[in-house]
DNA sequence: TGCGGATACTTAGGTCTCTAAGATTACGGT
DNA sequence: ACCGTAATCTTAGAGACCTAAGTATCCGCA
């Protein structure tokens, strides 16, 4: 499957080309989700491609950068810091010990925290994986203006705060109109809902 | 470290406020890529408990966006529209059949193609879900100032091409400077890799 | 000092996505 | 007219998330 593999045929199949052409002709004003987690996508498939050449997954990257500034951190500590729950760090982290990456040790006058250690060899994966990221980071922004990625930057921030604080508001919304939900930002009294 | 691990009753658990202190005090100038990541994050998460009180799940919603604009689409067809490969799309189908939302049919000259339609009730949800997108969009972008909003729909936009193009161009990339990158849009000459 | 609520790790199960590979049908060129 | 390649759907299996519900430990307070 997945092989044009001759004389310019019109595209692959699930090709990102054609996510692409959708966008500029179909797409006109909403959707702006939608082009946030395309976005997501491109960003998640290019790492991932670069990150597999050298055996990692794209699920430990996420964590192992994380590591890589702060060794010893608690599973709990790598899941906020991740912005995951922690059953994904736990998995995570227990793929990433099977794999030699990491240690998990009790620090002593504490039975209940886990910390994760990096390996030597966990901690030799930075300088192989970092310029990768670099790479996938500098190959989405080029040709595009600084102070226009600045925007989107500060822009993709104020979503992610009216969102969180919308969240904690009111768990499970209704109607139309949600009020001035200011982006003030720092923490709104929080309150989880069981989502369903 | 990030916690104070004291009094106060400081914040539930997994909580988005944390990510959003994250982004402020810790992640200045790179990262790009993750905050795109966590704004989907935020949107899908913020459709899906809107979505979830009328029983839909996110997945879903994703198609019937489609079939709603376009009813009777092939399979393939639906998955270049949501950007996803055919088996992602062969099981939302499946269970959307189960559920009452859509048939399956074949046109009457080709035993191929499967065509995905609608039913009176796959239909009948739009007019209960699309304003829920529609407020998740405008909690989003509250107080962000359109043209601010719309350089971040352009820079993501150049995002999605500039990663596109040079997946098509170079399979496995390397260095740094990917060339002009221009995002043209049209067609490049494709040519998936392995991944693995 | 000892109890109860909070915290942290785990287990279980489900969704959405992917790649790889099988089966069937369509279609273009000799 | 036929044969092989390509397109399409399907099956299988894996990974990264999630929520819900244990289980164990910690810690403040009566």
């Amino acid at each position: 499957m997945r092989r044009p593999s001759r004389h310019a045929a019109p595209s692959a199949p699930g090709d990102t080309t054609v996510i692409l052409q959708h966008w500029r002709e179909a797409v006109p004003h909403d959707r702006l989700a939608h082009l946030v987690k395309d976005g997501t996508r491109a960003f998640v498939r290019a790492l991932s491609v670069r990150l597999a050449a050298h055996g990692v997954s794209f699920g430990h990257w996420t964590f192992l950068r994380i590591l890589w500034e702060s060794n010893g951190l608690t599973q709990k500590a790598l899941s906020v810091q991740a912005g995951v729950m922690e059953p994904t760090t736990f998995s995570a982290v227990t793929a990433m010990e099977r794999e030699g990456y990491v240690l998990r040790r009790h620090v002593p006058g504490n039975r209940k925290s886990v910390h994760v250690f990096l390996t030597r060899r966990g901690r030799a994966l930075k300088r192989k994986l970092v310029p990768l990221a670099e790479e996938v980071n500098a190959i989405g922004v080029a040709n595009v203006r600084p102070t226009d990625v600045a925007i989107a930057r500060k822009v993709l921030l104020a979503i992610i705060a009216n969102l969180a604080t919308a969240e904690a508001a009111k768990p499970a919304a209704s109607a139309s109109s949600p009020g001035p939900q200011r982006p003030s930002g720092v923490n709104p009294p929080r309150q989880r809902t069981p989502l369903r």
